[in-house]
DNA sequence: CGCATATAGTTAGTTAGCGAACTAATTTAA
DNA sequence: TTAAATTAGTTCGCTAACTAACTATATGCG
């Protein structure tokens, strides 16, 4: 915290955001695009579903949508209107918390897994269309800078919040 | 375009594209929350009108909406929408094109140029205190990497688009 | 010339995110 | 042990982006 600040580049440093901020945007849409139509229980599936069925089957699911809403650093408003969309496609489950009977749990069913295995795929055929041509190497280049980035806006947002 | 692409590492490039994504949203965050109230002419300024604002003092105005869209890649509407903003305020005059009367050009006011400078200020603030206690120095090294990504989607869209 | 096509900007409607405020359940502490 | 504070999830209303479709002007060609 307390640090002698040299005087920071403000120009290459609003140039980084600026860029991350149009990667964002492409690749959002390109995303979109990929996964806009045609996934196993038909009518498609968006980008932010996609990321809590990827993480609930990666890292195990059952957690509940408060800890996901932070996971992904989304309000819980939003996280809650992704799970109902997940739900109503049959793609997750909501469980009571025994226990907590404030608390729900998210389950993914088998034709979520099935669905995200599907849009993974699509996700992955988009990817490598999109960056062919590009040197994969000078860009994962970036990829330490960018977490550390990450890492410490999520934590002041953190601390800022009271977690 | 014909490579031989050797097997990508997806799971690398997606977390880079999902660090992006974090990035995009907690910096939004933070710089709306700066531009939030309190710029000259009252009532704050949205995030995408300082950009327009900005590109307009640094690179000279009169460009045309359609331009400026594909510019900072938003639609038609959505730079439609930020040049009323920015009118109603009574940052930018638009004025019509002698010679083509579908088009209209965008010119800044001198009150724009203040609450430009003035909100410039906030958000390099702001920024400060974001980045305090972090090493600009390695965040910075992901600043060629970014820009590489950055300018190859750019291409592909146009591409695909025909500009 | 005059019609087909393309371009500039706007309008209408949709979507995904947010914050504020609410209800219900739990925990803390007087 | 009961009142106050906290936490989980939802509802509401807003904003800023998008796409599709429209109007008006320009351009190109038969």
């Amino acid at each position: 915290m307390t640090e002698h600040d040299p005087p920071p580049d403000y120009a290459a440093i609003r140039d980084l955001f600026r860029n991350v901020g149009i990667i964002n945007q492409l690749a959002g849409a390109v995303a979109r695009r990929a996964l806009g139509s045609s996934v196993v229980g038909g009518a498609g599936m968006g980008t932010s579903e996609m990321m809590v069925l990827g993480r609930s089957i990666r890292m195990g699911d059952g957690e509940t949508p408060t800890r996901l809403a932070r996971l992904f650093q989304l309000s819980k408003p939003s996280m809650s209107a992704i799970i109902t969309k997940l739900g109503r496609k049959g793609f997750v489950e909501l469980r009571a918390d025994t226990g907590d009977a404030r608390s729900k749990r998210v389950y993914v069913t088998e034709t979520g897994r099935a669905a995200h295995a599907a849009a993974e795929a699509q996700l992955n055929t988009a990817m490598v269309r999109e960056l062919a041509g590009v040197d994969v190497a000078a860009i994962l280049s970036a990829a330490p800078g960018i977490a550390l980035l990450k890492g410490h806006m999520d934590e002041r947002r953190n601390a800022v919040d009271g977690l």
